[in-house]
DNA sequence: GTCTATAAGATGATAGAC
DNA sequence: GTCTATCATCTTATAGAC
């Protein structure tokens, strides 16, 4: 399957792979150029600028996110359970070669990023907090879930402590530091009834 | 004073500024040159190398931190209050002209900086979670704060959310975004004793 | 679709005059 | 301390052959 994936693809893949651990503007074309195995004006061909790159990147990027996390809904009902596997999309991430978050590192470099490019990033935390804040809200009402204050507020400190939590422990190669932030919060959300739960 | 500052220390102020915004990848002697007023040549003359330069900064920044966090103890007795102030310097940092946290711009370039810029940025961290524990273990002890599991484990959670919620928020273009997760998070750790503090 | 060749400019860095 | 001049290398990007 891996090596019957098209060129612009094989791309894509290693310029995923160049962004989440050098960031935006710490990779070029060149580098493409040593891993996909073809010269840097073939990258061209298939995008022209490196904004056409990043933004086509973002955009796969976060519709694969998005079928994953549909699937995530598929294997778990209960909404704590949800939570957790969703905490775990970011975990593999982290664990698998040190990587950022593809938006994490993106919104670092906001400032110097192509417009096509940063739109696809505010979009994919507009998506996350969309999807936590009707996780968390469903779970509450179905007396699942226990927390004070709004939804939506409870899904901007979770995609907060997740960005935060991947920046720090990647920078101490530490991946317990992830793990204990993430698990501390999201313990924290499970209803106090009769299971025990409580850290 | 800002005129009365010496050469180096202008370059420094320059960078800091540029690194907070674009990066360390994202900027370049020719961007401080043109902000300060010399050559590139005569920036070599004070930083030989770009190492040289960011782990001059970084050290620079930390010192300077850490005096800041000093005075908020002489203002503050109070372990919740001393949180909010402390809280209080990363929003400055937001606010004032979109900058992210220096280390947390550092930590997302973490596998292209020079080795002696990545201990300063670990560095920076171990210095957070050592004064947020020590904060939170006596707010705890004197009956001030009132949290779950370890104070080191609440403390990595705070360095967390800070550093996620100021590169969210700043993408954003919203620090409303960090003022309500901070202010969550913070408002969370004030003990029931009493006066309403509850969210 | 991929290549060679090349452009025009930026990059970090140095030599040597003042 | 700051300058001019220069370097080798890297950057994004294009033209045109195969």
């Amino acid at each position: 399957m891996v090596t019957l994936a098209d060129t612009a693809d094989r791309i894509l893949d290693v310029a995923e792979q160049l962004i989440q651990t050098r960031g935006y503007t710490g990779f070029s074309y060149a580098d493409i150029s040593a891993s996909v195995g073809i010269t840097k004006a073939s990258i061209h061909y298939h995008f022209p600028t490196k904004a056409d790159l990043a933004r086509s990147l973002a955009q796969r990027h976060r519709r694969a996110f998005a079928v994953r996390v549909s699937g995530l809904e598929q294997e778990a009902a209960d909404p704590g359970e949800l939570l957790e596997r969703y905490v775990g999309l970011y975990q593999e991430t982290l664990r698998s070669g040190d990587h950022m978050c593809l938006y994490g590192m993106l919104a670092a470099a906001a400032h110097t990023l192509p417009e096509s490019v940063y739109a696809e990033v505010n979009g994919f935390f507009a998506d996350q907090l969309e999807w936590l804040a009707g996780v968390l809200g469903r779970g509450r009402d179905a007396g699942r879930l226990e927390f004070t204050g709004s939804s939506a507020g409870q899904a901007k400190l979770l995609l907060a402590a997740l960005e935060g939590a991947m920046l720090v422990s990647r920078s101490r190669r530490d991946v317990g530091y992830f793990t204990e932030v993430l698990g501390r919060l999201v313990a924290g959300l499970w209803a106090r009834q009769g299971v025990a739960h409580a850290v």
